[in-house]
DNA sequence: CGAGGTCTTGAAGACGATCAACAAACGTGG
DNA sequence: CCACGTTTGTTGATCGTCTTCAAGACCTCG
């Protein structure tokens, strides 16, 4: 269990030496808190460094031409957010802090430096940003062919796993600060549609969603109605 | 203009050495036909090896419980369709060929060892996992906030402008040898309403789209209603 | 020539968006 | 500590996009 939740999530994908969890925790020299709301990363920014959320949660967005948001992806605390700014130039999403977030900005120059001298921890760099891939394509699959309610379900199913690998479930609850209609720029719904769905999915005895605390009633059900399989979180500890 | 479209593909983004070139030559020793609608590989397979995508078009996808297919990306050729599962164990999606395709097998060995003597050329195959994911963010976008003129608009200038790269249009048009239904696949969309959809298109003067020939007519016309912006796709020549 | 895939069109129905209004919770300053 | 404004959650009604079902036309290929 150890404190820098990146090396917990990498961790819990493959064995980490002594040397290669020293050189992830000397990158997070820069720490930095986020107010709620405020933009991390902005569309257009060329950033010289990634950043890393330690605490608190963020999400990727793009703006439509009507003033619509769409998020692409949320992060929780170990998630490299914008690992893929190393390579990409210019950002083409926003980032920002759904609630109070620290994030660890850390610099290409040192990424690309540990990278290239601990070819296995560039591996497990790149991994993290697969994962990501992974999780697109999700929601790809999800948005395309899910109803509102199995959307939702499958949001929550795999929030929860990945809470559960950084130690942020209690049980089979834990805390999700966001509101519904930020819920509904994430899955593409109307913040109308994002309301009776919840209350769909409590009456159907799937989920308690009460303040900031969604507890999973009937994790079967939830697995169900969305045809959630945790195989794309890859969370199998495998030599990589 | 190269022979392989993966050197092609990546030359867009980066300069690669002479060594680098070659060596990514030497990767392309097992070539393969595979028959159009056959699968390549199939999701719970675990891959020893990578495919690249010489010639014809391919795509990922998802089953559903009820039968029906969600198309999470398209491939091109010169795409590396599978180079995640290099890391990620289990294929969590199906790879399969739309037309008949030529496609390259790389061992996953081969490519570890080339990525982790040479940073750099390492860094360039992870480039090209991170703009997949960046065009998966892109459909998630297109998805969740765009109209079904929107999406498929937007659909036909990714498509374009990546066939550009690898010399596959001629002018502003592209052979698209896909059916209706596939599309839908991809779009998340029924059979009925593409077709519909692809009337509106063509109505509106933006597209012509006959047999297997797309022509875009109204390059920015098509652009405004997909809201696209094709700095995702990092088509740049900039030291990676 | 027939068979199967693909494209096209029409009509009915469902799911989710939008518009509108109100209730509840929260935070802030008086 | 209460008053008040703001954000969030909830409910109802109407509307539109897209789905589904159904059927016919076209095309290609054996």
């Amino acid at each position: 269990m150890h404190q820098n939740p990146l090396i917990r999530n990498l961790e819990y994908r493959d064995h980490l030496s002594e040397e290669e969890r020293e050189l992830l925790d000397a990158g997070l020299t820069r720490v930095r808190t986020i107010a709620a709301g405020t933009d991390i990363v902005c569309e257009g920014d060329r950033p010289s460094e990634s950043c890393l959320v330690l605490s608190g949660l963020s999400v990727r967005y793009n703006l439509m031409n009507d003033g619509s948001r769409q998020i692409s992806a949320f992060h929780i605390p170990g998630d490299f957010v914008d690992l893929h700014s190393l390579l990409l130039g210019k950002m083409d999403h926003n980032v920002g802090a759904i609630t109070e977030a620290t994030v660890a900005f850390v610099p290409h120059t040192y990424l690309r430096e540990i990278a290239a001298a601990h070819p296995h921890l560039g591996r497990m760099l790149w991994l993290s940003t697969l994962i990501d891939a992974a999780m697109h394509r999700r929601w790809i699959v999800a948005a395309g062919r899910l109803d509102a309610a199995g959307r939702v379900a499958h949001f929550l199913c795999e929030v929860f796993e990945r809470m559960r690998v950084v130690g942020l479930t209690e049980g089979m609850a834990f805390r999700l600060p966001i509101s519904q209609s930020v819920l509904g720029d994430a899955m593409g719904l109307s913040l109308v549609h994002v309301n009776r769905t919840i209350q769909k999915l409590r009456s159907l005895g799937l989920i308690r969603w009460q303040t900031d605390v969604v507890e999973i009633v009937d994790w079967n059900g939830l697995q169900e109605i969305s045809e959630f399989d945790p195989d794309y979180l890859n969370l199998k500890k495998v030599p990589r």
